[in-house]
DNA sequence: TAAATATGCGCAAACGATTGCGTTTTTGTT
DNA sequence: AACAAAAACGCAATCGTTTGCGCATATTTA
């Protein structure tokens, strides 16, 4: 239960005057004298005055919050890209609403739901895995709400976008692994329903090509994100005999699974074989796995920036696409020489 | 720019009706025949009408949103504290808008009269640890929003309260320790300001106290939480010959430290000196750390269930304290015998 | 000093939904 | 068939702000 709160009317009642004068001085409009401003302040103050944010905001038609949704917000990655928004958000004075999808299409389209009915002044989102198209999504352009998607996007959808140079990180990675001297690179992919990983896959065979080498049969392993699948699927091409001196896995976690089975099977890495992830998640520093850093925190300014433009903007503008340089980092996993 | 929305009011002028017939049906109340309900939902939905909230909530006075204050989200702990509430939360029809605090004391303030003025249901937080004493905290009380205070608490204060039981914990760690051969056991602590890093210490002292062991001088070391901090430490005790055998860490980072620390000194884990963590955050199980699990899921289940016990209730309840018990993870770290 | 222009303030109508109360229609009872 | 009770619906006030407009009062200009 509330305890009831003070309103306008009341200040106005207490000073002998109008709700609109009390308006006018809480909300540093003008047509006011100084004089009055600091009475009325100076009473709304002492009269514990907190201002209705619901009545404000039917007035004048939108709040002063935006959404974001991101897959889950236990990755660093997407907690160093919620940092960046958070920082842009607060220095125009907008407070950020986090929702989680947990890689699930029904939960991310409940969000999008929730967030377009408060009235959020801008919608920042990187897709789940199960979304395969546009299609709630398209509620919010409907509606005319600012949109941005980030990372994870809809490649067909005429949206605002920030992306990571997936592919130019994916390429330099192999060929860093190709002057190392490893020559049978076996890819752990990600689903091909979502751009990064197709993006990182196409790096790898450009990365191939680029020294004559053609890809063979079994070297591209779909879906292998989990370190449990990494375990499993570098389990499986030890004891099948598979022929192979390092492994890119699209992703930290199956790299890591990757190096625990390696470790099992006391094959030294890098000497035997090579292994490379993808993210830069804390734990690659601590075990010297090679990685791609995204740029996480910056990802998140920019996407931050360019929603804040659809904000300030007529609803005319047209849509932008910005890419991000990630950096290879270049640890000791993959230093066969050295 | 928003689009014209389309209003109850609308909805009424094409059906020939008035806006309380339409509320009514949309609002699923009674006093309305089966008939005219579908009639009109069906017409609302043909229009593509989205209720507005803040005119709802104006109304009503009040919102189906709590707040949850945090630290950092990109804690592991905190994550899943997180991924509790929602849980919960969403059972209820709530959703949850999450603020980080940085461990910043001015941002805590700000994100509570966010959470204020955005008229929430109730808040969940955790304080930072610039947070000497309850002052902010108490406009929450003094305005009756149903409050939870979780893992970091002021203990001074009067309010509902879901704690780890820390000092057990910590306690039956010792005692591990101990019964494992390690008898010179240097703890690393938190901030004495700090409820959560206090217990740790007392449940240390009261471990040793039971086995007859006297805490030595130099055995104690204050705000020793970061990676950083663990291995300067650890340095030092190397290099200064501070006899010990064992380090309890009141952070899994310091530990880790530690643990970066001894491998460079080529210093035998488990064999020379043993080391645990608190937290049990992933990285923990690679390295194959002893540490403890905070149970942290259930902890965010719990706090939101006693922070909708506040919501649905009156306002005259007296507030509860529960505490959930960690579990002790033994790991290889810790090991001597066996 | 009179006229022209600014400035400060109040009135009242919005914003979009909910709801108590009164009126009409329907249903049920005898 | 007449009447009572119940159900369905409409009217209008309300939630707390903001804001266009008009009228005083204050300030500037000639």
């Amino acid at each position: 239960m509330m305890v009831k709160k003070v309103t306008i009317k009341d200040i106005a009642r207490e000073l002998g005057t109008t709700t609109s004068t009390v308006s006018r001085a809480i909300s540093n409009s003008d047509g006011i004298s100084e004089k009055k401003r600091k009475q009325v302040l100076a009473k709304a103050r002492a009269m514990g005055y907190e201002p209705n944010l619901f009545a404000r905001q039917l007035r004048q038609g939108g709040s002063r919050t935006i959404g974001l949704i991101v897959p889950r917000i236990n990755r660093v990655f997407f907690s160093n890209v919620i940092h960046g928004v958070e920082i842009i958000a607060r220095e125009k004075g907008y407070s950020v609403i986090i929702c989680q999808s947990h890689e699930n299409k029904v939960r991310e389209d409940e969000n999008i739901k929730t967030l377009i009915s408060n009235h959020v002044a801008g919608i920042l989102m990187s897709v789940s895995m199960e979304s395969e198209k546009a299609d709630t999504h398209l509620e919010i352009q409907k509606r005319n709400i600012p949109f941005v998607m980030f990372d994870r996007v809809f490649e067909k959808l005429d949206a605002n976008k920030v992306l990571n140079d997936n592919f130019h990180a994916a390429r330099q990675l192999t060929e860093h692994l190709i002057e190392q001297g490893y020559g049978r690179i076996v890819h752990f992919a990600g689903p091909e329903n979502i751009n990064i990983y197709r993006e990182r896959l196409r790096g790898f065979l450009a990365g191939l090509e680029k020294h004559g080498i053609n890809p063979e049969k079994g070297q591209i392993l779909g879906n292998v994100l989990t370190k449990e699948k990494g375990l499993e699927e570098t389990n499986r091409l030890i004891e099948t005999s598979y022929p192979f001196d390092a492994i890119f896995a699209a992703s930290d976690y199956s790299a890591l699974g990757a190096l625990l089975s390696l470790k099992e099977h006391r094959i030294d890495v890098p000497g035997m074989v090579g292994v490379a992830g993808f993210a830069n998640e804390p734990f690659t520093e601590l075990l010297e796995l090679t990685t791609v850093d995204q740029q996480s925190t910056e990802m998140g300014k920019t996407a931050a920036r360019l929603l804040f433009e659809g904000i300030e903007s007529m609803p005319d503008k047209t849509n932008k696409e910005i890419v991000i340089k990630p950096e290879l980092i270049i640890r000791n996993s993959t230093l066969k020489t050295g």
